[in-house]
DNA sequence: GCGGGCGTCGGGAGCGCTCTCACCGGGACT
DNA sequence: AGTCCCGGTGAGAGCGCTCCCGACGCCCGC
C-alpha cells in the first residue's frame, strides 16, 4: 500500500479552466486535436501537462461506448497446458500488439462450469471491445457462449466447429499449419531412408492433435494404423506410448511425437531399452519447446510455430475488425478480416 | 467476429419500469438487496432476469471511482523468464483470486523504458483499484514510479529496497523463503557426507539470485568464495559455471545451482566429463521447475517453492488493503497488511 | 388516540466525459 | 455591398449509474 490521501484528479473541466477555453475544446485536444487552431492546442497541451491530467477511462467509455480493452479468455489452464510456455508466449504477443493500439489486457482464466457462465456473464456485458479466445478441446461450452454474447471474436487455433463450413458466421481465427509441419517432418523421417514410422498423438479432442494426425497420415498413406498412438501430450503419455509401440513394432525406425514432451518421454524409454538415436530411431517432435527441445539428450529434432507471432496476428485481427465496425459500419473495402494459418518450419538438431 | 447488431443492452431504468419500481430500489437489490423488502426484491430479480441486465461497469466506476479491477505488471518479461511457467501459475493464483472477489485482471507486460513510463501513466491514471507487481531487477525504475502513482501496491518477490528499513511508506511483498530453502539445499548436501560444495548463482542483481547466494553462504561459512560463480539462470549458464568450477576444483563433490535450468546445464557438463550424478558429484537445483526437473537422467532434486499460492496471496493481501480503504478510512483493526515469506520444500529425487 | 421513530421507497442531482448544434467571424461569390 | 459558406469555438444535453435526502407508511409507546 502507499499513499492513503487520494489526491483528486484533475478533470477536463480544470484543464479548460486553466487553458481559458472550453470543455469541448480540450476533449478535441485531448483526441487528437483535429479542428483546433495550433496556439490553442498548445495553451491547452501545457495546461494538461501541468495539471498532470489523465482522461477518465470511465466516463469516456460511458459515452462512446468503447473500452479500448480486450478480453483474453484462456479455457482450462490445467497445470499441463500452462506448465509449457505456449500461453505466455501468446500473451507477450498480445500484448505488444494491443499496447501498439493503446488498448488494454483483461486476462480471463477459467477451470470448470460455473467459471464458464462468468466468462459469458462478462463478455455479454460489454465491458471490453473485443475478445481473444483459447479454447483447447471439442466439447467446450466456451465458443458457443462467446457466439452467443455477441462480441467479436478471434480463436486461438483452430475451433473444433470451423472445419466443417456451417452455415454459422464466419469464425476468424490463427493457427499454426500443424498439418503442414507434421507433413514436413514425417517427410523428413522418410527422407533419411526411414520407413516403419510411428506416431505419438496427442488428444484427440483438440484440433492441433488432430491435425498432426492428419499431417502424418497425409504422407504414410497405406501404414499399419497400429503404429499411431494416442497420448496425452505429457512425458509419461509419451513413455507409455512408446513402450507400447516397441512392443508392437520391435522393428521401428522412426517416430514423430505430437508435442516436444512426449518426444522427451519416448527418449528415455527408447534410451532405457538400448535403441539409440538417432542411429537406430529417429525422433522428431513438435512445438520446439526450448527448456525441453535443448535439454534432451541427443537434443531434439522439432517443428516450430511462432507463438508470439501468432499471438501479435490474433491481437492484430481483432482490432481491425474493431476498427471497421465503429468505421464505416459495414461494407467497408477489405471485407470482413479473415483467419491466418501461420508456416512451422522444421528446426534439425541431432533426434533425426 | 459475430453479431454486428449490436442489440442496445437494458438499462437500470429499463428494469426499473419492468418491475414497477425505481431506479433506486433496482439499483440496491443489484448491490445486494439490502433495504428491500422481500417480495420486491423477488421482482425486481425477475424482471434483471428477464432482460438480461448487466449493470455498466463504466457508468458505475465513474460515480463510485472503484473499478473492481486491479493491473498485473509484469516487467521485462524476456524470453528466458517467459520461458519457465513461473508467471503462468502466479496469474493462475492471482485470478482464482482475485475471480472470488468479482474483480478483473487487468495484465501489463513492459519491456524497456518508453513501456515503463506508459505503465506509470497508466497506473496513476486511476484505472484500477490496485496493483500487483513483479519486478525482477535491481535497477528497475518500475517500482518507484509505481510508488509515485499513488496506487496500493503488493510486489511479488521481496523488491531491492525492502532489505534495508528506509524511512520510506512500507512496502508489502510477497515472496518465498529463498534464502532458507538454500540452507536446506546445501544443508542436505552436507548431510550426505560432502564437504566440496559449489554454488551457481543466478544473476545477482535479483533479489531471488541474493537470497539464495546468502543462504548458500550461511551453511558454508568459511567457504572458499572460489567456489561460487555468478551465472545467468540459463542452462548454457549453468554448463559454463560448471566447467569454470570444475577447473577450479576437480575435486568437488556437491553443486548447489539457484535454479534448476543452470542445474540442468551443470548436469550435462558433468556427464560429459565423466563424474556420475550423484555418486561423484551431488546436484540440487531450485524451482522444482517440472519439465525439467523430472526430465534430466537423473532427476534433479530440488527445492520447490509454491508458486500459484504466492499468486494468491499476493492478491489476498491487496484486496484487504484496498477493502481497508474503503470501509473506515484509516484506523481499522488488524493494521496494514505486511509482507509474507512462504516456506520452502526440498524435493528429493535422484541427484542428490 | 396521537406523536415520534424507524424501515422502505422514489426523486433528483451529479460523476467526467463526448457530441451535437448553434454561434461567430472572415473570405469568396453573386 | 450583401449573402453564403465554412472552419473554429462554446454551450448544453445526456451516457447509466449511485447516493443523498425527503416522503410516506407503519408500529410502538405513552
Amino acid at each position: 500500500m502507499s499513499d492513503p490521501t487520494t489526491a483528486p484528479r484533475p478533470t477536463l473541466e480544470a484543464v479548460a479552466a486553466r487553458a481559458g477555453v472550453s470543455r469541448a475544446t480540450v476533449s478535441r485536444v485531448v483526441n487528437g486535436g483535429d479542428g483546433v487552431r495550433e496556439p490553442l492546442v498548445e495553451r491547452v497541451r501545457q495546461a494538461v501537462e501541468e495539471l498532470g491530467y489523465v482522461p477518465n477511462q470511465a466516463a469516456r467509455s460511458l459515452v462512446t461506448r468503447r473500452h479500448d480493452a480486450v478480453a483474453v479468455v484462456i479455457a482450462e489452464p490445467e497445470t499441463r497446458v500452462f506448465t509449457d510456455p505456449f500461453f505466455a508466449l501468446q500473451l507477450r504477443g498480445i500484448s505488444k500488439e494491443l499496447t501498439l493500439h493503446d488498448c488494454q489486457l483483461v486476462l480471463l482464466l477459467t477451470e470448470g462450469r460455473d467459471d464458464h457462465a462468468r466468462v459469458g456473464r462478462y463478455l455479454a456485458g460489454g465491458h471490453v471491445d473485443g475478445a481473444l479466445v483459447f479454447s483447447l478441446h471439442l466439447d467446450d461450452p466456451l465458443p458457443g457462449l462467446i457466439r452467443g454474447a455477441g462480441v467479436p471474436t478471434v480463436f486461438g487455433g483452430r475451433p473444433c466447429w470451423a472445419d466443417g463450413s456451417r452455415g454459422t458466421a464466419p469464425t476468424v481465427y490463427v493457427d499454426s499449419d500443424n498439418r503442414g509441419g507434421a507433413r514436413e517432418a514425417v517427410r523428413h523421417l522418410a527422407s533419411l531412408g526411414r520407413t516403419r514410422i510411428a506416431h505419438i498423438a496427442g488428444v484427440l479432442d483438440q484440433t492441433s492433435a488432430v491435425d498432426r494426425l492428419d499431417g502424418y497420415r497425409d504422407v504414410m498413406l497405406d501404414a499399419d494404423p497400429r503404429l499411431i498412438v494416442e497420448a496425452d501430450f505429457t512425458p509419461a503419455g509419451g513413455e507409455r506410448a512408446m513402450r507400447e509401440l516397441l512392443g508392437r513394432f520391435p522393428d521401428l525406425d522412426a517416430v514423430f511425437a505430437a508435442n516436444d514432451l512426449m518426444a522427451a518421454g519416448a527418449l528415455r524409454v527408447l534410451r532405457a531399452v538400448g535403441r539409440r538415436v538417432p542411429e537406430d530411431v529417429a525422433l522428431i517432435g513438435f512445438d520446439d519447446m526450448l527448456p525441453v527441445a535443448e535439454q534432451t539428450d541427443p537434443p531434439l529434432t522439432t517443428v516450430r510455430q511462432d507463438i508470439e507471432q501468432m499471438g501479435r496476428l490474433m491481437a492484430r485481427l481483432l482490432l481491425r475488425g474493431l476498427e471497421r465496425r465503429g468505421g464505416e459500419a459495414a461494407g467497408t473495402p477489405g471485407g470482413t478480416p479473415s483467419s491466418v494459418v501461420l508456416p512451422t518450419t522444421l528446426v534439425r538438431r541431432a533426434s533425426a
